[in-house]
DNA sequence: AAAAATAGTTAATAATGTTTACTAATTTGT
DNA sequence: ACAAATTAGTAAACATTATTAACTATTTTT
């Protein structure tokens, strides 16, 4: 029997809660035939401030795609793939790097730039009403949380690991 | 160019930690040959209080796939697919409902109940860890929050996806 | 100058999940 | 009571999303 405990219904309703928000975002972002995943990358080539991306690091530079991997926390070929999409349809583009002629910048192109802008209202909107009803001092403190987390994660990732060390291989 | 909010911060936040939730996730339970979702399901039927689905409703009999495709949120054929693995595993078991007999209900086997209990200390140890620092009050308004926004997303999703209905198709 | 590292891509493949169609059992409406 | 609708589970075919491994080109390190 496992015992009630606040910090783990924390930890599986941000879980249930991601998820749901990744349904619905794929729901509404097909009518453009995007995905959430494709949306977020949009949102990181606007520079998003809001971004945990753009918190932990500084970018002066438009990003190349092993960035997004490394925000998006995928591989870089799952990246070539997402962005293969944007490009077909015209959002963004590719623009060689003369510095370092490996790298590749994406920017949005005139038409990503206003889709992005002409939807900000409404993603603004949704998320001042899902986050609607708690003061400023509980939402920056709930930030605060979240980024905690975050940094113990990808900093001590191996620490977090090391815990299930015990799991033991159960025969098939 | 977006401007700084701390409610799309935490959204994105709240994005961002649950990945890397279930990357480390299915890194550790691969051990056992599991995915994070496969041991969701395992959660489920160890009946964990701290499931949200078991917050939304009360549940006494053991739970079957449609209850736990709900909770998912995912399609019943999906859960077909994920329990396969865990009775080949024997990890569960089905055992017919003698009420409904279209019902099958599933229950941890011996095996399963001692790798979850097994694992319940570590799981809980990293659990703490990650919540470190925070007041019990402060830790009650993340968990209020992380349920206001679910409610919203769940009852009332047909309001928000209205919100984007403006998203004009755009051409490929 | 050689070796190592970085960036991006391609191809093959794994996993995750969906839709559709089906069977069986139960519930509902009349 | 009985036809129609609903619910539960599964199977098959497929879509998608992601991964790994191998490769090219370029830059950095030693």
């Amino acid at each position: 029997m496992i015992k009630k405990s606040i910090e783990e219904s924390i930890v599986l309703s941000i879980f249930d809660l991601s998820n749901q928000l990744k349904k619905i975002g794929d729901e509404v972002y097909q009518k453009v035939g995007l995905t959430t995943q494709q949306w977020l990358i949009l949102l990181h080539l606007a520079n998003n401030p809001n971004l945990p991306f753009f918190k932990r690091e500084n970018h002066k530079k438009d990003l190349m795609a092993s960035e997004l991997a490394d925000s998006l926390n995928v591989s870089r070929a799952n990246i070539t793939n997402l962005i293969n999409v944007l490009l077909e349809k015209g959002l963004i583009k590719q623009v060689e790097d003369n510095e370092d002629r490996r790298k590749k910048r994406l920017k949005l192109t005139k038409k990503g730039v206003e889709l992005v802008k002409d939807t900000q209202p409404n993603r603004f909107a949704v998320i001042k009403y899902l986050t609607d009803g708690f003061n400023e001092d509980e939402k920056k403190t709930f930030l605060r949380f979240l980024e905690a987390c975050m940094n113990k994660l990808v900093n001590e990732d191996e620490k977090i690991k090391s815990f299930h060390e015990l799991l033991v291989e159960i025969e098939a």
